[in-house]
DNA sequence: GAGCAGTTTTGGATCGATCCAATATTTCCA
DNA sequence: TGGAAATATTGGATCGATCCAAAACTGCTC
């Protein structure tokens, strides 16, 4: 018996045999491979003929083990389940595919200890480079390490120290501002900010542009509600709000979610966004439009920041020890109806 | 200068270093770092002394070359952000990274072109198995051309050959059946089917519960529309719908976004689900307890489809000739509001 | 047809691990 | 104490590509 049930123990054919074949030396071969200028047109024909008669398959392990870059990275993203994340995972395959680059993906669920694991066992894939969001709880010298271990990196969505290494993200903060200032243009005095529990840049941003903006007008930006970022615990987190001796007139969720959240929550009650309460989102999801009333929000473009963070890890992989880069995407107010400023959509399918 | 700018391009530290460090050989540092039990205690605390000392990072590259498998598996979903794909993919990484293997991610964005070009470079990069959702429009002899590469294959949510490989999914057309007869039960007799406009297994196992379940109460299963899965999309469908000479009662969205978009259709038409016309969804995704109405629905476990997927590529890879495996997890009929069969909810935050 | 520049091609060393058959060491019992 | 069995350790070959310096071909000019 030659070959076993089912026969699928093929072995591998290797360079050296399409070499044969192609009565030329190995190292012609590998050439042709790399679309080196160096080869004649007539050798070149050749050679691809004999792989494909021979039905040769790179080895692209084989390569890596010689050559200095392996064509692959690594991507660690805090929960590929949450809508931003995924969208920011689609922006970054796009690109990192186009260049013929191979992603190992992580979903480190928010644990510093998987992140950690995580980014050893890249580093032994050898990966050429890192995009990382890094997970609550990640310890601040995270971006010195990787530097010592030679290892291009590219934090995403968050960062975990405001000075150092090569990010790409959103302008969080003026973003946050611009909601803010929105609704105190609206009249609004008292702004709750809702959502969010664990500790991150991208947080602590949107907190900052909160305060920043209510402090600017001579407001107490003192309602900041800690809260799981599910429409439940939101749509809790604006009962407690509303049952306050000196209840807000409006909130902010840190993003969509949270807003239609509490959405829910007021509908419970029989109020309704936009006539009874103001609400704002941030990130504007597909979704805000279709919401009603439709959703006032800032647009955060994750897909984008996903394509920038990729292609400037592709740039830090080129030239490791070039300064650092900061890509900041601009934010963008989106004015619906939550906020009751609006004339309210009439009845039927508009542009949202 | 030793270092070159920014000192980042250390060598790395080869086992051989470590042998000699340790004073054993190379064969016996490989046997520590595989935790083989051949090598004696004593030794191997000398051995993992040495990789401490000296900063001794494995090489998997090197290994692979060598060894016969890679511990590496290829994901390809059709759409990462859309949440379903999402979920699955966290379970898949949940799996198989508590297996110590990492896996390389590839969004085909219903793309056969991309999908090819994809299993091509996977097979390049001589991964131990792959995953896969295959595209719309997939070829049919994609599973027979796995298995001549002798590369063991997982089929997830959708299938290319009902008859053919290892495949891990729902029971769509049961689903789809209990939630059709839920509908004839509560007296509908015009029932659409909404949703959906590419070709798949996904697709056609439900249209195939859908007509089973109206034919065997001796309905007509005409009203099949065929549209994009999204809410404006879908808001359109039913406004078509209620507009036709013979309306349906009812209608089931191919997922839970469709009847998302339906319910949103009927309130900019002044129609509220669940008294007016019913309708049903599929998936059962967080939120269609939240949704006011709360929708009926279908659940289907993604999460969980995706660590039956993985495992079953793990024992596959293990046993490349072993027989196909179909797991096919159960689906449960969801009831809440949104179909008028449950009592309304009473103001206030109850349990979905 | 020698010399030279430019273009193609080549063989051997190398990357850093695993595999395997052989050898060295220890243990244990007759 | 001799020797078989069990336990530890080893060196050389190997995986399949890339790198590099050298060699072999062109074509051209003088």
């Amino acid at each position: 018996m030659p070959d076993g049930i089912g026969g699928a123990e093929r072995r591998r054919v290797t360079l050296d045999e399409v070499a044969r074949d192609a009565g030329v030396s190995r190292s012609t071969v590998s050439l042709v491979l790399r679309d080196s200028p160096l080869v004649a047109e007539g050798t070149r024909e050749r050679v691809r003929a004999s792989m494909e008669a021979l039905g040769y398959v790179y080895n692209r392990g084989a390569a890596n083990l010689r050559a200095s870059r392996t064509n692959t990275v690594g991507l660690l993203v805090c929960d590929v389940s949450n809508p931003f994340f995924a969208e920011l995972t689609a922006g970054i395959d796009e690109v990192l595919d186009g260049a013929g680059v191979s992603t190992f993906l992580v979903n480190t669920n928010e644990s510093p200890e998987k992140q950690e694991r995580s980014l050893q066992r890249m580093r032994e894939q050898n990966v050429d480079g890192v995009i990382l969001c890094p997970a609550s709880g990640s310890s601040p010298d995270l971006v010195e390490r990787l530097r010592r271990w030679g290892m291009p990196l590219v934090q995403a969505l968050r960062y975990v120290s405001a000075r150092d290494g090569d990010y790409a993200g959103s302008d969080y903060q003026l973003g946050m501002e611009m909601i803010t200032e929105h609704l105190i243009r609206l009249g609004h005095r008292r702004i709750a900010l809702v959502g969010g529990n664990l500790v991150h840049s991208a947080l602590s941003d949107r907190r900052t542009g909160f305060t920043n903006a209510m402090r600017r007008h001579g407001l107490a930006p003192d309602l900041i509600v800690r809260s799981p970022l599910n429409r439940r615990a939101s749509a809790e987190a604006v009962g407690a709000l509303l049952d306050r001796a000196d209840p807000p007139t409006a909130a902010i969720g840190f993003n969509d979610i949270v807003a239609f959240g509490m959405m829910l929550g007021l509908t419970d009650r029989g109020l309704e966004a936009g006539c009874d309460f103001a609400v704002a989102g941030f990130d504007d999801v597909p979704e805000a439009a279709l919401s009603r009333p439709a959703l006032t929000t800032v647009s955060t473009l994750p897909f984008q920041i996903g394509q920038e963070a990729a292609q400037l890890l592709l740039r830090r992989i080129v030239d490791p020890n070039g300064s650092p880069e900061r890509v900041i995407l601009p934010t963008r107010l989106i004015i619906r109806e939550s906020c009751g400023a609006a004339p309210r959509r009439e009845r039927g399918l508009t542009r949202g």
